[in-house]
DNA sequence: AGAGATGAGTTGGAAAGACAGACCCAAAAA
DNA sequence: TTTTTGGGTCTGTCTTTCCAACTCATCTCT
């Protein structure tokens, strides 16, 4: 993104997500680097995006934390081999998880293909399915329909600084 | 988005879900829409978006199902008014509440500002906050750690579909 | 009644981003 | 030795975005 909303926005938590992985096909390298995939043919195999655009969104998925660029020599790695580099998720970057499966949840929901669900959330512990939902501080969970937002600490904080400087 | 990512990927949601609300401004409208703004005016001033960017992305949300843009008349409706339209979100752009929630915690908790979160979501009904997480099927929350993806039915279907084709 | 102001756009031109494909270089495989 | 592979860069075209100016019908103020 990195338009003007970064600094119009300070304040919007949405819009700073948005700065790191809001452009065109992030999401769609994360939820690859998600899915095991490391290398920069196994992104571009995967996604069909071209090769100068995926090198500029590697970059920048690394120049924000999201993606960790690691050397590795291929094939076992001889002495003097070339180095070659993949790209692993770092923990800023395996803390998205739950924005790609909400994203996965409603289209699954609202935008059906013919086959079914194509890939399932799992607890690794039991192998049973997960969704993704609102919880409450009891734990339980809280349909979306009851869930509202409200202006927090950090927009008065704010505005009382900003209205100083009027 | 609209990119050949619908057909090469008619199977995976999330990039069903991307072609949808993927565009630059789209989830920054659907928040304004959250936040109960409705007119083209409210969404321009809140957002600083070029007019016509705002009316193109109005319009594929609408097409898309996500917003219903209603007539109404300003200052209470006389007879001859001209007829002025707002966009509400429809059943389908409700549901994304957990996808901007999902947005919204790790914004607050990955790249937080100098105020604090600006934004708090809550349970309507006990007015308590509540958060983004991952819900076995017992109820239980499920440590985002503890995630993983497989591959589901409509994978096999797909590839069995597919494999038949060649 | 006339003079702005307002809401919701449309239009035109410049700049940035995406796309497709050709090309490149070093190492590994055949 | 030739070919293939991995990871890119470079070009040229096409699409999106951005910015600013303009429109047009109503509403408000004087």
């Amino acid at each position: 993104m990195s338009r003007k909303a970064a600094d119009s926005d300070p304040i919007c938590a949405i819009a700073r997500t948005l700065d790191v992985i809001g452009e065109r096909w992030s999401l769609l390298i994360i939820r690859d680097a998600f899915y095991g995939r490391t290398t920069f043919k196994e992104f571009r195999d995967s996604l069909g995006i071209s090769t100068d655009v995926l090198t500029a969104r590697l970059n920048a998925l690394v120049e924000q934390g999201i993606l960790e660029r690691r050397p590795y020599r291929p094939g076992g790695g001889g002495r003097g081999s070339r180095e070659r580099f993949d790209y692993h998720l770092t923990h800023d970057g395996r803390q998205l998880r739950p924005v790609l499966g909400a994203l996965l949840q409603w289209g699954n929901a609202h935008r059906p293909n013919d086959y079914g669900p194509s890939s399932v959330l799992v607890d690794t512990n039991t192998g049973r399915p997960v969704h993704i939902a609102f919880v409450g501080e009891d734990g339980n969970e809280v349909d979306t329909a009851h869930v509202d937002s409200e202006l927090g600490p950090g927009y008065y904080a704010w505005k009382a600084q900003t209205a100083a400087v009027d």
